[in-house]
DNA sequence: TTATTATATTGCATTATACAAATAAATTCC
DNA sequence: GGAATTTATTTGTATAATGCAATATAATAA
């Protein structure tokens, strides 16, 4: 068993169904995803089989008249991946089962910037934690790598910032990746990587058309549309930092940085910010100003679109970021002449680390 | 032949594949599509069968090595489709073929504004232009369907626009209009039927991804994600009119209408707008402000949505609607801070008549 | 004439799936 | 308690879609 953990199109949806509206029944399957009972007997029996899944008893149907139906719930040890974020200062890896718990993590220095050099380091720390977790590697479905830039005309290429500067220009097509991990690796920047997090396993597995609004130095973000990530013709597709001008304020983690030195409180980088920043004047009015901006911001996205959710997330100080999340449920978003009531709005649930699967 | 004219998946994208990139051989459609030479043969030669499709030698393999391919074409007599446009003040109805030729049309006037009126009216006017060509039922697809207005938050109804104030919701669940017509009938907001026109039969039949904005009495619009019309929560995708608050000045026909009323030159309808008010000052800074206005809206939507194309066309006077197209082309579209180039801006070539495919 | 080449077609096996019938395990009615 | 009912699941059978491999076709090149 567990030879070919390759699955077809309708075996992916039934996985995707169970991720995004929990377990269920193979009827109930059936029904949602419109096909034949029996297709997905034949479909799960195999997914049983391999390891994929799992059945149990149905509680909630005690009492009632039927066959009592048997539920199938993903195993979380069925199917790993393993995620790496690149940080200009650090490299951060993690190995996750099926149902999206970290099994292991490390964070590590890095060596030195070349791309090789952290790239090696990278793949190593994820191996050896596939290794201590004993996990077969044919049950490792791959690798998601993710880092902060944006993407350049080019197509395909990522426009490194300016640490990773000498980094050979990393195309999806020609995987420069492959080599050093041993296993598929894809690769988006952190924003893009922290929109699938939260569709694969946060606050939007069943939400087919949602926004994220990413918050770190830079202003990212990404929109899954159908239920797929939609990149854009150069990849900048959600990448909502484009629509406040650099030149002036905006609501970016670079900015607030700038904006403490100039007060006279210089801090290293974003992360130094804790509670006695937050209750400085100067924050406050940051926090105010910087609010009515996402403000706008989802306005904007309500009205191009049109998404179900809104998601906001990022690296900045969690209290920032919840109080921008506060902000919007207390203000009427959408302004005057919208007829509709306004997208949900919520925050991230993981955006402690970026993970992507596959 | 022709006893069940519906498609398999792959056959869906070998029309697809024709219609976006021409006439092509079977071994180019196999390998575009990433499928078995094998697999094209046996569908095309049903299709062709079925009169979809029609072989002609390839006038490009002459003097080549190899069997000469016999590349396939759409036969425009295949399949037809029916399309009907509400005004307030009339009904336009036509008839298609495949290659989007416009067979028949036909314009009348409202009997009253009841829904069943219209709806009666219309259906008789696409039957008889049907009978009139001497068309086979069941090569006729379907009938599109499409007015002005937006749609309203319980969900799938659509917002008539105040003339049609008494009609019934129309309700994409409870198909209400296929019993008029009688065969499958489709229908959206104008702005959206204009948006698949260009999908199907304009100038975007070979991009996966770009933007519409349709500017008429209103400013709406619509967005094709992946190939796919993108709707969004409330049906608002691509309503980019909800950008610019109707309180202010909004390059809508609306808005123009008030202006020259204003200035004491009043028309009685958007279409009375001739070349007399388009060279009017008042006619002319409008312009000027609108087009600002619109390349605006262009920069959100590189931004939001960045698409390969954004395409603008409505109702309007076409000059002034040329005029805009043509400013952005004069224009830095997209502001300072840029990275990329900006999407093609491109005029519609079907506004005439909003109709839809199946 | 023969070799080469690209396209198209056919034979065969595999897979995905639907439909129908059978089976299983619960409740409800008598 | 036992039969009827209900719902979920499974199995048998047929069909359609598709890939692979081999073959046929029609052109040019040597």
């Amino acid at each position: 068993m567990a030879k070919n953990l390759n699955l077809g199109y309708n075996s992916r949806r039934i996985m995707a169904s169970i991720r995004a509206s929990g377990s269920q029944s193979r009827a109930d399957l059936a029904r949602s995803l419109g096909v034949n009972p029996a297709t997905v007997t034949r479909l799960t029996t195999t997914m049983v089989g391999d390891g994929l899944l799992t059945e149990k008893v149905d509680p909630r149907r005690q009492g009632l008249k039927g066959y009592p139906a048997k539920i199938l719930k993903i195993e979380p040890t069925g199917l790993y991946s393993a995620g790496v974020y690149l940080d200009p200062d650090r490299i951060r890896t993690c190995v996750i089962n099926a149902a999206g718990e970290i099994m292991a993590n490390d964070e590590l220095a890095l060596p030195d910037r070349s791309f090789q050099s952290v790239m090696s380091a990278a793949a190593k720390s994820v191996k050896e934690q596939i290794n201590d977790l004993g996990l077969d590697q044919n049950r490792v479905a791959g690798c998601g790598v993710s880092y902060p830039g944006q993407y350049k005309e080019d197509s395909l290429r990522v426009q490194r910032i300016k640490q990773f500067k000498d980094w050979p220009n990393v195309s999806i097509e020609q995987d420069l990746l492959k080599p050093y991990f041993g296993m598929p690796v894809k690769h988006t920047n952190d924003a893009k990587a922290a929109c699938l997090a939260e569709l694969y396993h946060g606050v939007c597995t069943d939400v087919e058309d949602f926004c994220y609004i990413w918050l770190s130095y830079g202003i990212g973000g990404g929109a899954v549309v159908g239920g797929n990530p939609h990149l854009g013709r150069v990849q900048g597709a959600g990448e909502w930092g484009g629509l406040f001008p650099k030149s002036n304020c905006r609501p970016s983690g670079q900015d607030l940085f700038d904006t403490l030195k100039e007060a006279g409180v210089p801090i290293g980088k974003l992360s130094d910010i804790g509670l006695e920043h937050l209750k400085m004047p100067i924050v406050y009015s940051w926090r105010e100003r910087a609010a009515k901006q996402i403000q706008w911001l989802c306005l904007v996205i309500a009205r191009t679109f049109d998404p179900k959710t809104i998601v906001i997330g990022g690296t900045l100080h969690p209290q920032i970021l919840d109080g921008f999340v506060d902000h919007m449920l207390l203000v009427s978003v959408l302004g005057d002449d919208y007829q509709h009531s306004p997208p949900n709005i919520v925050r991230a649930s993981r955006d402690d680390l970026p993970e992507l699967g596959a």
